[in-house]
DNA sequence: TCCCTTATCTTTACAGTGAAAACATATAAT
DNA sequence: ATTATATGTTTTCACTGTAAAGATAAGGGA
């Protein structure tokens, strides 16, 4: 199909423009108009695809969140393919470890994303395309943590680990981790624990 | 001491203001214009006590961190003082375990103060007194958690500790945690699953 | 082809914000 | 008393998000 209005398709390009600004500047520097202007557009021009900057901003949460299940999907098969000869239950856990360790490079690598999408960005408004992305990112923790500690005790498993990774990653991205500090070797050691105050 | 000068201590003022605020608004609503609003002065007037608005959250914050090592020390001197009959070992772990939940009561009473503390408010400058004051909660922590796990590992421990009850706290903060779970009952589960990650 | 409706984008305006400069005044020092 | 310094106010500027009004282009009948 071909351009069937003005611009080709703007609401597209503002939610590449808003994820470009995320992956270049501090969260709160991605403001509407920023996002406009690398749209190559005029600042009122959005609000004929977005009711308001919170609402394009929910949809670019709801994209991190999709990149975010995804990463760790990944992360957990790649996980589980290299150790096939292991038992269920230790593949749960190593399942469960890899998307931890895909957890805390994902807010690494996505800082400004990531504080979009589980900090208290100001405007953002919960629609809920967000809800329901935020929520699969959820249920996917929960399967994982409920593989490891029975479907029982999954929520509170599930809950338990995300405090692990969410606390160390935004720690960190907040300046809070002292930089003397090996860093990696403090992942390997939070994870190493997270796991061991989860097992019954 | 009379008043030396025009408003009578408006630096104390606007600190009393900011607090004021903070724990009535949301944290972004917290602005200059109306914490100078709230000391019934012009928002040009803190000028001369604080050089922006980030140095005068900046006091706000290191205040907050003040009151929460307070409260983080009653908390585990009056769960020592409840159990003088358990050995150090069986102290140091329920010290830390009261330190734990009174972190974790700190942040709900105190939500707007301790996102300002632990989040990324846009403006906050990083000033010499924040930062003393931020560290001195941090080897409060270290202190506790070294007295569980010893001194090699007690930044590790202290960091594990710390990212289970602020990864915990955020999480609520942000409205993450599904609100038909038992809070109580998931508090208490996840400083036991803290602390038995952190013992050897 | 002509006209009209609708969707899209621009321009302009308004109420906020933090910061800075110019100005006013009260306190303190000499 | 005069001067200097500290403290506040007023004004201005650049920025923000939102809203309304104007402009332009596309599509749908006659």
């Amino acid at each position: 199909m071909a351009k069937t209005y003005h611009h080709g398709d703007l609401r597209e390009q503002l939610l590449n423009a808003g994820e470009q600004a995320l992956g270049e500047m501090v969260v709160e520097q991605v403001t509407l108009r920023e996002i406009a202007r690398r749209a190559g557009v005029s600042h009122a021009a959005p609000k004929h695809h977005f009711a308001s900057l919170g609402h394009l901003l929910a949809e670019i949460s709801a994209r991190g969140y999709q990149r975010f299940v995804k990463a760790l999907d990944e992360a957990a098969t790649a996980a589980a393919d290299q150790q096939a000869d292991l038992t269920p239950d230790q593949q749960a856990e190593t399942r469960l470890v890899a998307m931890g360790r895909a957890y805390l490079r994902f807010a690494e690598s996505n800082a400004a994303a990531y504080q979009l999408m589980f900090g208290q960005r100001a405007n953002l408004v919960m629609t809920p395309h967000l809800i329901g992305a935020s929520y699969s990112a959820w249920s996917q923790i929960v399967a994982a943590a409920g593989a490891v500690v029975g479907s029982n005790h999954a929520e509170a498993g599930a809950l338990h680990v995300w405090s692990c990774v969410h606390g160390l990653a935004t720690l960190k991205l907040a300046g809070r981790v002292p930089p003397d500090l090996p860093w990696h070797h403090i992942e390997e050691q939070t994870l190493q624990m997270m796991m061991k105050g989860i097992k019954s």
